[in-house]
DNA sequence: TTCATTCATCGTAATATTGCAATGTAATAA
DNA sequence: TTATTACATTGCAATATTACGATGAATGAA
């Protein structure tokens, strides 16, 4: 069927699922850490730094401002890209916990 | 096209793409969760919880077991699953350095 | 106004993912 | 041996993703 069953699983999964899976693209990864060091950036700079067509990173772009990870203001001609703060917080505490749970509950080691 | 372009990002990068999909879909972090409180499970636990045909959820274990996240052994008829120490480690970490990067660099908030 | 720049969106082709029924395999039970 | 149980694998249909050329919209410059 191609489609997932999201009814299946409670919204923390959802919601953790959703958010890898836009980490689940190299470029969308190497998006954010370029952020990351540069602050801010415009489309026309992620051309240059992927190696792919403007269509291709405006369309990462917009999954990433989708879920959150990212913001843009309208600058003149060009758009302004930064990271959203608080998204960025509640995404690492989410996959945080989400780790951490493991090292909490961990029992005697596997079969 | 539909196929990612592997070449143009780091190996970091595409490590951290590579995990961050497999975890991109609620049934595999369902599972993960399962996992982590349950310690061990075999596949039919895990039909009954999900909810999800057994060779679906066959397919999602042998993805968590290809990049490391689970491992399973034969057990008589059955098979056991549970979480990889080691790679579970050695993945909390690598999101953790990816999160934690912005918190370290953050400068004047954005545009 | 006209043109160039910057980016988003549309349309499309190639490929990947999701989910399941059917079937195969291996171990144990009868 | 035959049957049963527990999974894995195969094959398929439906859908999603990736990538890009072409086109559209908005801004600022000439």
């Amino acid at each position: 069927m191609g489609i997932t069953k999201t009814d299946l699983f409670t919204e923390e999964q959802n919601a953790i699922a959703q958010m890898a899976k836009v980490l689940g693209h190299p470029a969308r990864v190497a998006i954010l850490q370029y952020l990351v060091k540069s602050n801010t950036c415009i489309n026309g700079d992620l051309v240059q730094e992927l190696g792919l067509a403007q269509a291709t990173v405006s369309q990462h772009l917009r999954e990433l401002k989708e879920v959150g990870f990212i913001q843009g203001t309208i600058e003149g001609v060009s758009v302004c890209y930064c990271i959203n703060p608080e998204k960025w917080a509640e995404f690492s505490q989410l996959f945080g916990e989400f780790f951490e749970n493991y090292f909490v509950a961990q029992k005697s080691n596997c079969c």
